[in-house]
DNA sequence: GCATGAGGTATTGGATACAATTATGAAATC
DNA sequence: GATTTCATAATTGTATCCAATACCTCATGC
């Protein structure tokens, strides 16, 4: 997951401020000042920027020229639209996997599901949750498909936090995605591919639910 | 297309650099300095960084920490993923507009066609690429759905103009735009898929021909 | 001869200062 | 009283300057 760059501040501070929408401290619609931000976080408002304009990228806020960046609403269609694509692109990435999975990539994945049974924090939560289904969709190496699939899966996480779904569903989450990674491990394409479907349609559903 | 959003030095200078990359005056691999580059375009290098920032979003360039920028090399795998997925996304979202189509949107969608039939330059004429498409799509109002595809439509431009392909089929193109904006007119909504479709595929086998 | 490390240069990332734009509010006008 | 106007403040965007990092050269040791 580590890449080579060197990590910069602008990446850093783009972390902790996706970690404070995640928690709840910026809610939906708050706007984003640069300055308090700046001074708040221990930076320049220079890398701020940056980082700002990374998370406008993924989704979690909303810039506008000259009128500065806002945590972006959890309109109705986002969520519809967020998981018909991870619906479509996921499946294929994961059959793409599948014939190039090694154990190495099971640890990987199980060890994320060990450390979310016991994460209370939500972007921790939300970061390790992404880590698992990273593990088994990277043995495709189709690095296109997977940062598109990225993306999806971070705003997802964003949609799932606003909707307070994510911490009530974790229990249920954690028994989908043990099912799913035992079908990886049998090599039971269809059987994982439809455990994928099926974890997806009932994370939508749980988000629609709670939003009114 | 235009949106209420103050234009910013930052997103023109951006709109240049990717201009100047699709006409081929910057070639695959070759780095982009930021000093050399804020003089040619005569801003500061601030701007610039954001600009340079927007396009590696872009999936055009790549940004190495501290190593800088460089024109995206075109990899293999990529323009399978890119099609691979436009393969799945846009035709929902084009079942998703077919019922609200109007003749404002046909209208935008033939004005594109015909641009494009008389432009030469290769960054204006992948814009009026999406343009044709944005105009199928757009009235599915599935704004996520949306932001997806253009990006994928924008990597694929590049994808299509580094392989020298998109001048070469550009009236072969054109045909099969003319016979989706017919399907769609008509309110077939099987044929304009399938149309849909097979112009993908053409379109990819293509670019797959032109890359050694 | 080749690896290795010190030093200097080139280039990027970050901090600060300044300009451009937008939001705010009070006064004037109908 | 509501609305428009204009000045002022608040905020963002841009330019300039400084610091951190990477790259390249060249000396030095084996």
């Amino acid at each position: 997951m580590k890449s080579d760059t060197q990590e910069t501040q602008a990446d850093a501070v783009a972390g902790k401020i996706r970690a404070l929408i995640l928690n709840g401290t910026f809610h939906p619609g708050q706007p984003l000042r640069q300055e308090a931000l700046s001074e708040q976080l221990g930076v320049s408002r220079t890398p701020l920027r940056h980082a700002l304009q990374s998370l406008a990228e993924d989704g979690l806020v909303e810039i506008t020229g000259y009128k500065g960046a806002r945590v972006k609403e959890l309109d109705q269609g986002m969520v519809s639209d967020l998981f018909d694509m991870r619906l479509l692109l996921e499946p294929l990435a994961l059959r793409s996997a599948l014939r190039h999975h090694t154990k190495l990539d099971f640890a990987k994945a199980e060890m994320a599901l060990d450390a979310a049974d016991a994460e209370q924090d939500l972007a921790k939560l939300a970061e390790l949750n992404w880590d698992f289904h990273y593990a088994l969709y990277r043995p495709s190496n189709r690095q296109t498909l997977l940062r598109t699939i990225e993306q999806l899966n971070k705003a997802s996480a964003f949609a799932e936090v606003m909707a307070s779904s994510i911490a009530v569903r974790s229990e249920k989450s954690s028994s989908e995605h043990r099912k799913l990674l035992q079908a990886c491990q049998n090599g039971d394409e269809v059987g994982a591919v439809s455990m994928l479907r099926e974890h997806l349609q009932l994370a939508r559903h749980d988000i629609r639910n709670w939003e009114e």
